[in-house]
DNA sequence: TATGAATGAGACTTCATTCAT
DNA sequence: TATGAATGAAGTCTCATTCAT
């Protein structure tokens, strides 16, 4: 599925893959990569691993991605591609249910998704030329969270007894330490349990003290 | 803290043997394990480099420690006892509010607590043996939450149109997730916005309808 | 025998990739744990030590061997096939004396065939997954040795007032105590000695009767 | 078992040797390392284990004896001892027979002693100055079978179509072929099997043709 | 006499990486 | 484009040995 490799060359459909072609060998190597590290955690994921699962040698990952950093870089990538996609989506509907709405469709469509994160954020510390990939991308989705906030807030529609900087960093940190807590009880974390600490998130942010009066749209 | 190092001098007699306090020389180990790995990371965190953080050869580390396992065992272990002893003190006010402030002396006394915290968490998961005593410590730590919770919504301090349990659960991740984001940016997480976080959280938290409105149930 | 590295050169076409022919590799590599296991002792046969005398590095040995476990067996493995050939041979003729001759020629033409097995025996008991292999195959060369027996029985060339299988017992535990002892004094083992041995290996089997009185079948 | 570990202040009797000396320690250690070279096989056999086994620790072992190497050949004297006084018993009576029996009492009575002394053989090429006192004393027993086989001979109770020196070499063999054995398949080595095995070869090395026979040559 | 701390070498194994083909 | 051989470093662990007490 589109893991960014989508318009590199002069991608059509593909689909089935119009073999040779770089892009989609990269893609495939990274969903591979993924799905290691989801699986097996970060510290398992050799890139012997990452070939046996892409049923090709250990060469051919190096061959397309000079470095090992290279490929985990690259993949941190996409998944950011994938989460600013959603960001987006969301944001130009400046709902903030919206937003969490894609997160759900986005977590729940590939269970993968969040235990890859967590252990690419684990390992993005100590890893060079990686951190500031993550700083960054991270720093944005912040800042984009921040502002579908206060133009709630403007509006109305969330509560306004708390800035919305703060605000974003509470909902930021509840979505992050889910992802955390994922991997280990995924059990926990069906699709009504998610849909239910949405709702109560909504809540929480919503404004508070109806007036009685009238909450004028 | 407590490592007991420093007031081991006056030992008594000691006859016959060194003795040298495996104890204190086994929590000094941990120490430089828990130094190490928040500083360059779990999976930097050799034995070889524990070793050499601690001023010793590799060979005493595994002397006082069987395993690698062992060692990370047990700093999981006395890492989750401090968490729980703050838990416990602060759950003895039965003041949530309390509870985040012990909080907050337990992280910003220790700059090194949440980055180790979320290093072994990361790890958890594919280390057998070790992700059993995270499931069931974390598990007793959010029960507790839960508890306090609860015990505030009775008294009426704590919003209770939403769920104890689910109340919990965001509290919980928001905890986690800047623990996981603590290590990234230090310098964000200074104790004034700290404390406003904590703050906001009791804000979010706290109960919405002035007490005029009648609510009933 | 035939590890076949000499005859690999001719190879043909070669298309694309070197397959520097992994079982002649293999086998090469067998034969140096052989050589530094029958000079240096099992004890002493590192893969360093392997890899040393093959000329490679420890790498390279476990590229080619997963294991220390799977280069160990795979040596007893080889050096019971040779055995295991050997006794086919004479085994086809009937004939103990051809056995003993065959076992003559195995062992003499190669000086480290009994030292190896000695130790490879000596370890097997505590060698898991290496001690079944061994007393499969034991097995079954024992009891090809007492088929052969009887039939030597019944065909009156073989003494018959001891039953076969004490006297494959018997003549085993002999070649088993030879093997226990070559490595110590190998001086004592010249040709001239083993062959006056096996000599009176088959004197002390003969039919005991002389020949004058009527042995009825 | 008697290990002497109960009594072991108030020690009266005590055979031969003087009490809490150094000596009675060092054979308790000796025990202790046969009993785990035996179970475990000699490359497990380390100080440690020893040490544990002996119930005291590795300093304790490394006090009463210098080295590793001092310990094991120490237990490989002390065993040989054990070997000559049986065969001296036999020997005084010069009869092939009492011999054999001899040597049934003693690996009947102590089960470990052949599996001890395998290990010990075959590690004892390649452990330096420890293989000359295998080597010397082996030859000081295979004489002294020699002669017994020799005296029998004259007496007429022992086939002499056979030299006596090769006779003894088969005899040996077959003897270290069956502790060769016996540790993998304790079970075939019952008792009564193990006296057809020694009633089997007394009528090997009987004599064979009726005295009226003429043997030529 | 005996302990237990500590060392340092060496063993096995895994891994990222390079390279000829 | 892709393979598989091979390397060398690093990691974990075990062990014999030394030594102050």
């Amino acid at each position: 599925m589109s893991d960014g490799s989508d318009g590199k060359a002069e991608r059509v459909v593909r689909r089935g893959r119009p073999t040779g072609d770089r892009a989609a060998k990269r893609a495939e190597l990274l969903k591979a990569a993924a799905s290691v590290i989801a699986q097996e955690g970060y510290a398992n994921a050799s890139l012997r691993r990452v070939a046996q699962r892409a049923g090709c040698t250990t060469g051919a990952v190096t061959y397309y991605f000079a470095n090992k950093e290279e490929l985990v870089t690259a993949l941190a990538e996409s998944r950011f591609d994938a989460y600013e996609a959603m960001l987006e989506a969301g944001r130009a509907t400046a709902d903030i249910r919206a937003v969490f709405e894609e997160w759900l469709t986005l977590i729940t469509g590939d269970p993968e998704f969040l235990p890859v994160m967590f252990q690419l954020l684990a390992h993005a510390r100590h890893e060079p030329a990686f951190a500031a990939l993550i700083e960054r991308r991270y720093a944005r989705y912040r800042q984009a969270n921040t502002d579908i906030l206060a133009c709630g807030q403007e509006q109305g529609v969330i509560r306004d007894d708390i800035p919305a900087d703060l605000l974003s960093d509470q909902l930021s940190a509840m979505g992050d330490g889910w992802m955390m807590m994922y991997p280990f009880e995924p059990e926990r974390f069906t699709p009504e349990r998610l849909r239910s600490l949405v709702d109560a998130a909504v809540t929480l942010i919503s404004p508070v003290s109806p007036p009685a009066g009238s909450k004028p749209k």
